[in-house]
DNA sequence: TTTTGAGTTGTTCGA
DNA sequence: GTCGAACAACTCAAA
């Protein structure tokens, strides 16, 4: 019996550019692509579970990856230790290899596998794949890692040498194990939510490395020219959406970083590049502090007075606050599996600090809904807006969500494209419809409390209760 | 060890 | 309507 070359694909769904899939498909090797759905160790933790959306999402991209393999992608549900000892106890293995992940129980999951196959003398390779640069690399000179953005990203990364590892090719010729027999097909690993929520997506995305590609392009294209002003305007197509393709590995960092943008200014460049640098932060952050995916970062925030409000919670959820940037938001979110990342900042401040709801639940609901939804991301982002994460800012932020919609939804595009009940409304009464009088609502068919919600709170004495708050946790 | 400079994304106030 | 200062004085990074 011939000898195989198994590569694991996790957060890698992809063949060009993946040093793993390149490395057991190499010349002389057999290669044996398996995809194992991890039902055991990331159960005890609800915040390490895949949300619907990305459930969605993961069901069509490892499809495609199928079909562009020539349905060789063997698919296993299980605990991938006893899967793969199974599959070391019935055929010849001649390596194992994987690209490294880095959520928590990831980490601990591979070297618990890693440790078994040394320990049966079966070749166990890991590679680089997901991050430009690895966390336990990047150091102050006083060997401890780094909590602010600007010296993680300046020093660390950019001044650090050598630089990202170099573009993959994808493997020619690949000879394959054709092992058609083992496993089980895709639709056994129950992917897809029963919840019939999920259909829509299909308007708005198309997983997988093929699509993955063309947003890139598309994005470098059309939406890097002005993308450093451009990005936080949600009406405007200046941002990549190129998250859920992050996040499963259908484009790398690396294809970002090193991929052609001549022509394009070179601020809107070194802007967008910054922003897969606060991806690696985030990875770096949860890597260095992994605690923080379950506690506030900074500890202060343990006497934080947070409300629990089941009835604001619903109607943040639902887009029903009353204040319409919010709701567009949200009922972004829930239409596509997505929100803008300006829009993001906004719901996320008023959930936390107008809403005084824990960060939490705003992460918790992000991670069902999002197409991007990222353990890393996620998290880092929530604790940094909910003040409790890594920010050296020395002033207590909170977004006004009237200025915010003026300021970057001036016109309104964004807000009645998600809330078409206020479409007929001129911008000048569209950000705060309750300062405007009934009777001049009533000409556009709005009546406050029916036809849209009057406003949860009042933004002004939230504001002062939220500040008196975090004046008290400071001392 | 001490000191100095600086920190993604904001808001409000008053001139 | 626009602009600069105040907010309130915290941490981190690095010399």
């Amino acid at each position: 019996m011939s000898d195989f070359s198994i590569h694991w694909f996790r957060k890698d769904l992809r063949l060009e550019d993946n040093p793993s899939f390149h490395f057991a498909a190499s010349e002389g090797r057999i290669v044996l692509p398996i995809y194992i759905h991890d039902t055991v160790n990331n159960q005890d933790n609800p915040e390490f579970q895949e949300g619907e959306a990305t459930r969605w999402w993961l069901h069509h991209s490892l499809k495609e990856l199928n079909q562009n393999m020539d349905h060789q992608l063997r698919f296993f549900y299980g605990n991938p230790l006893q899967i793969i000892q199974e599959l070391i106890e019935q055929y010849s293995i001649q390596s194992i290899s994987w690209n490294r992940c880095y959520e928590p129980w990831e980490i601990e999951r591979d070297t618990e596998i890693k440790s078994y196959l040394n320990q049966h003398n079966i070749e166990v390779k890991t590679f680089n794949s997901s991050l430009l640069f690895e966390p336990w690399e990047v150091l102050k000179e006083d060997q401890t890692p780094y909590k602010v953005f600007t010296p993680f990203y300046k020093k660390g990364c950019l001044g650090r040498h050598p630089g990202p590892r170099q573009l993959v090719a994808k493997p020619k010729a690949i000879q394959w194990a054709n092992l058609q027999s083992i496993g089980t097909n895709l639709e056994s690993l129950d992917l897809l939510p029963s919840h019939p929520w999920h259909e829509k997506l299909h308007h708005y995305w198309t997983p997988g490395e093929k699509s993955g590609k063309i947003i890139l392009q598309e994005f470098l294209n059309e939406g890097l020219d002005g993308y450093k002003d451009g990005r936080n305007f949600p009406s405007l197509k200046n941002v990549s959406r190129l998250s859920p393709y992050l996040h499963f590995g259908e484009v790398s960092p690396h294809q970002i970083w090193f991929a052609d943008k001549t022509g394009k200014p070179q601020r809107d460049i070194d802007h967008f590049l910054s922003e897969i640098g606060w991806r690696e932060f985030s990875y770096y952050l949860i890597f260095h502090f992994p605690s923080m995916c379950t506690e506030n970062l900074n500890g202060k925030f343990d006497n934080f007075p947070w409300d629990e409000n089941p009835e604001f919670l619903k109607a943040w959820k639902e887009g029903k606050t009353g204040y319409p940037i919010v709701d567009a938001g949200m009922r972004e979110l829930w239409e596509t599996g997505y929100m803008h990342n300006r829009v993001r900042m906004i719901v996320a401040s008023f959930l936390v600090k107008n809403l005084l709801i824990h960060w939490k639940e705003g992460l918790d609901w992000f991670r069902d809904c999002l197409c991007d939804a990222d353990l890393q991301n996620n998290t880092a982002s929530w604790q940094w807006t909910a003040g409790s994460g890594a920010d050296a800012a020395p002033y207590f932020r909170i977004f006004n969500p009237i200025l915010q919609a003026r300021k970057f939804d001036p016109d309104g595009t964004y807000i009645k494209r998600f809330v078409p009940e206020l479409a007929s409304l001129p911008a000048e009464f569209l950000f705060a419809p309750w300062e405007t009088s009934p009777v001049i609502l009533e000409e556009y068919g709005i009546e406050l409390g029916k036809t849209y919600p009057k406003p949860l709170v009042s933004i002004e004495e939230s504001r002062d209760y939220a500040l008196k708050a975090y004046d008290k946790i400071k001392g």
